[in-house]
This record gives structure tokens, sequence and C-alpha cells, in this order.
DNA sequence: CTGTTAGCGCTTTCAA
DNA sequence: TTGAAAGCGCTAACAG
């Protein structure tokens, strides 16, 4: 039914070695043989067994790549990056979506594990305890992506969400503004989350603003949640005049909100957030924005995976990429 | 330094083929003996080995999935579909991005089943000859999923993209609009390109109104290319009273690129789109658009797959789902 | 430059 | 209920 390498060897009245270095590409191989494989297997039909390979030679030219969540825009040019740099370096990726849920990300771990990847790329989420298990028992590379661990034990490459978060309250501050609201993300979250969120705090703090906790709401990026902690804080009896949102989308939710409630962004209400994806041009007013280079980030950590994989030695393991503001729209002055 | 199921044999003071049967869950095992091995798997911390497992059954228990372009969120949508039957039979899915790319796609089938995918779900995109040469010599099933072959010789599940086209335009015309422009996608994507640009013509020709092609453009379903249309439409000596976009994206350009030029929706013109994604609540005003069930699609085309990987007979090998109209606010009566 | 021959780690008859 | 043993399709020494 399938044919196999030894079909192959027989019709072109060779060993299964010959083929194997034919397929393979191994150089010693007469030019006159290689073309008679080539035939056998064209006429055939062949086509090479991986799982055989992989048994084989150990090594299955493919990275696992753990996504939180597929359907964010973030994560999907991330992974973009890694593709290419992947395919650059012949590598296939297997990405599995594990929908934000702490227990679908370790099954996902161990099933990439189990499948034999030679490398694994996490990212986004927390790294707790049990990821590190996880990690642990892998004995192949793995680097987490645009998240990183609490000691740095596990290779990142990530941007410093602390310091982004914190250049984008700087600019509000810097327009005048002194109420400033935070929508966040899960505190729980290292990176969207924990690290944004001090940022906030310590801009705040450097401004001489005292940090006032009703200012501050939680969300889980989505949009309805940034339209949510908006809703609530136009209803404040004292309202803030700018808006930090974590992500863009809660921040467009927050823009919409405004809009919907009569109010102008950013006559009423100045916003910006951290991302900047593409959906940070498809709001009006555009959305001003701290621009994290994803694409950059997928790119970085499938090199130094790589490099890993190949067990080259790697000067810096843990990597942060530089992050810049992207102005457009929703940030102005304060009210007179 | 791996442990094998060989370790554990011996640690457990059994044989291999016991440890594969526990593995395994085949109830043909002692509890007692059960409870050993599990014992001795823990112990030295076993974790089965996917490619042997899959070299000595046939099977992988994966089925591969090509997605078109990660970054688009109506496919994210539908992937989320398959992964949650996917794991509800025990299948893992490998997604591989095919970026919109014919040859990407034709590589990636072929990996896939290089991998020895027991199923492989095809995702978005045109169906060419091409693709079905490699679909041929698979020897697995294949399940087209968003769209469909010329010649139906591929099981799929789908919406009719004519039809819900056609839906969409009726819309505008019950509203007294005769002059409607399109925002198209390429005429060579048979389902959201060439098919709903038919059912444009259609409800067109239906409501005795000539067709105009300089009230057509094409674009990439990107958000750009809906401004860059609109724009066009907008400079037009006669202007259309509404657009009917291919899809949402492409529709939330057009919205905006309206509202720069100081005009309004649905004042000036209505927009109607088909997908209806999660971006069309994230417009203002928000976006009417005949929605197809992007879930379902996913879910039962996966259901359909592992039907027939099972060996299962199945009744009807292409499934068109259901479609509806979602009425919000970017449609209105013409101007008087 | 090419062939022979062990495995890779597991499943699966077949016997016991 | 368990074990022995034969592969699954391929790679990688090693020999020639």
């Amino acid at each position: 039914m399938t044919v196999t390498i030894y079909d192959v060897a027989r019709e072109a009245g060779v060993s299964m070695a010959t083929v194997s270095r034919v397929v393979n590409n191994n150089p010693n191989v007469k030019p006159a043989t290689r073309k008679k494989v080539y035939e056998a297997i064209e006429r055939l039909g062949y086509r090479p067994n991986a799982v055989a390979r992989g048994l084989a030679s150990k090594k299955t030219t493919t990275v696992g790549v753990v996504i939180p969540d597929i359907s964010n825009a973030i994560f999907a040019e991330v992974a973009r990056g890694i593709e290419d740099i992947a395919n650059m370096y012949h590598y296939n990726i297997i990405l599995c979506n594990a929908d934000k849920k702490k227990d679908k990300e370790i099954r996902v771990i161990n099933t990439l594990l189990e499948k034999q990847v030679d490398g694994l790329l996490f990212m986004g989420g927390a790294v707790t305890e049990d990821h590190l298990v996880a990690f642990r028992t892998a004995n192949v590379p793995i680097v987490l992506c645009a998240t990183s661990d609490e000691n740095d034990q596990i290779p990142s490459v990530d941007i410093n969400h602390e310091e982004a978060a914190y250049d984008a309250v700087m600019k509000l501050i810097s327009q005048g503004h002194r109420r400033i609201a935070m929508i966040s993300g899960t505190l729980q979250d290292p990176a969207n989350g924990f690290a944004r969120f001090q940022g906030y705090k310590r801009a705040l703090e450097q401004a001489g603003i005292t940090y006032d906790d009703t200012l501050v709401r939680i969300g889980n990026y989505r949009y309805e949640s940034g339209v949510e902690a908006m809703k609530y804080f136009i209803e404040l009896p004292e309202r803030p005049t700018a808006v930090f949102s974590a992500t863009d989308e809660m921040a467009i939710g927050a823009i919409h909100c405004i809009q919907d409630s009569g109010l102008t962004v950013p006559g009423d209400f100045s916003v910006i957030s951290v991302d900047n994806s593409r959906m940070a041009s498809m709001v009006r007013p555009q959305l001003t924005a701290v621009a994290q280079p994803m694409y950059d980030i997928g790119a970085v950590s499938m090199r130094l995976l790589t490099k890993l994989m190949k067990k080259e030695n790697v000067e810096q393991s843990k990597v942060l990429l530089p992050h810049e503001i992207v102005v457009r729209q929703s940030v102005g002055g304060v009210q007179a």
C-alpha cells in the first residue's frame, strides 16, 4: 500500500542506504545514481515517513509552539516572526493553542514533548511552578517568548513590560494629566498584567501622584472588558482625565464607551495603551500606543532556540527588545 | 538518558508488553500489576515516545490543520471549533499557517502527510488542481473547512457564500438602495471572493439593477484595502449609496474612510458585509453583517473528519451550514 | 561511492 | 493475565 524506502531502493536497483542519502542530500552519491533514485521516487510517488525518520535519527526537525490564545492578534503576529525564522532554518513548527488555560498549557507542553519536538517555544502567559516542572523534564531546549519566568531560569525574549507601561503613563503625565486611570490585565499575568501595572504605579510615584486604587480596573484583555471598565470610570464622582490600558483591544473598548456616552477622545479623555497591534489604526481616533515589536520577539526567540538546539553557546539567554511610543490621535492635553 | 518502556518494565518487574497495555488502558491487566506499573512510571518519570508509538501502530492520533492566515480572526474562530471537537475525540491537532500562499499550502500539506497525521483539515482558500494532486496521494481522509473544491470531490463543510452575499445585498435593496458598490476579495478565491461576487450580481439582477463594474473593487481582505476601495467610490462622479463588503475587516476600513471624509454611516452610505467576526461590534456605528457560523464550521468539519478517520460511513460529504443576517447600525434607508 | 546491519521505542500478534 | 518476539520505516555507523 504505502511505498517505503525499500521499494524505492529495489525500483532503483540500489540499497536503502543510498536512497536515504539522496533523500537527505548527502553529497556522497554519484550524480548518475542520484538521478536513478530520484526517478524511482517520482515513479513510485514515494513520500518519506517522518515518523520513522524521527525514530531512527532522534530528531524531528520540528519545534513546538504553544500559543495562549489563537484569537489574540498579538500572538498571531509573534507567530509570524517565529515561522519565518523557523522556515529559514528548515524547522517545521507545530502550533498548539492553549486557550489561556493553565492546565491546557501543561497538557499541550507534555503532548509536544511526547511528540519529540526538537525544541519548544512557550508564548505569553504566566510561567508557574507547574510549567517549570514540565520544562525541567524536557530534554530539549525551551525558550519563553513574550513572557518570562520569575527567576529567569529559562531563556526568554520579551520587552520590558514595566518600562513600556511606565513610558505610556509618562506620556500622559507629560501632557498634564494627573488623574490617570488604568485598565489592567490580571495581576497573575506577569507580563501583560503585573509588570504593566507596576510600571503604571512607578510613573505615578515618579510624578508625585498618589496611587488611588479606585482608578484601577482589571479586565480580561477583551474589548468588552474595556467597555465595562470605562463605564465605571465615567460614572466616578471624580473622573479621570486619561486612561492607560494594558492592551489595545481594551483601549478600543474604552474609546467606544466614551463615545457612546456622548464624550470624546481625546477631548474628555486621553487614551493610551501598550501593544500597537494592527487594531490601533482601526479605530477613530487612532490609538496612541507603546509598540512592542511582536514580529521581532517571535523571530529573535526562534533564532535563540535554533542556537540552543544546535548546542551553540549563547551569550545572553534573556533578551529584552526595545519598545517605542507611536503617537496617533488618542492622547491630548488635559482640559483647561 | 531518556527512560523507555523497557526501563519501566524492568523497574516494575514485568514485560514491556504489559507496560504498553497499561499505558494504553488495555483492560487485560490485573489491577495489582497495573498499580506496580504506574508506580514505576511515576518513579522514573516515564513519558511515552509518540514517535515510536506512531511508527509501531501506524497511527499518530494527530490531525493536521492548515490555516491560510493565522492573523485572520475568522480562521481563529474556526480553529477554536476544530480544537474543541478534536479534544473531545482525543486527537491532537497541529496547526500550520500557510500565509495565504499557494505553494506554501502545498508544502505544508505534504509536510503534514509526511508526519503521518491521521487526517487533514484544509481551511479556507482556493482548492486548485495542485491541491487535489497532493490530496489524492494522501492515504488519510481530508475535509475542506470553510471552503470547497469546484467539483465537490473532497468532503467539505462551509456556508453557501453565494447565498450569504445575495442576502446581504438584498438587505440593502430592501432599504431602497439601487446604486450598490462592492468591495470583493480576489475572484480567484472561490468562497470569499468569487461566490460572494456572484451573489452580489444575482441580487442586482433579481432587483432589475444593471451591473456596473465601476462599482466593484477588489481588495485583499485587509483593512487598508477597504479604505482604498472606499476612497475610490467616494470620488466617483456618481457615488453609490451603499457598499457591500465581502468581509468585515474591509467593511470597517470603508466605514472609517467614509467618516474620515466627513461623511457618515449610514447617513451617506450604508455598509454591510459577510462574516460577523468579533470586530463587527468593535466599530461605530456597529456593523450589520451576514453571520457565518465560524465555530460550527470548525466543529462540524472536525466531527466529519473523525467519522472518516474511523471509517464510519457518512450520509453526506458536503455540508452547508445556515447563515443569518445580524442587524446592527450600519445600514439605513436611502437618502431622500 | 555504495551496501550491510543494527537498532530507534513502541505495538501487536501469538503462545503460554 | 502475561510474555516473547517480530516488525513499523528509516538512519547511521561500519565495512568495503
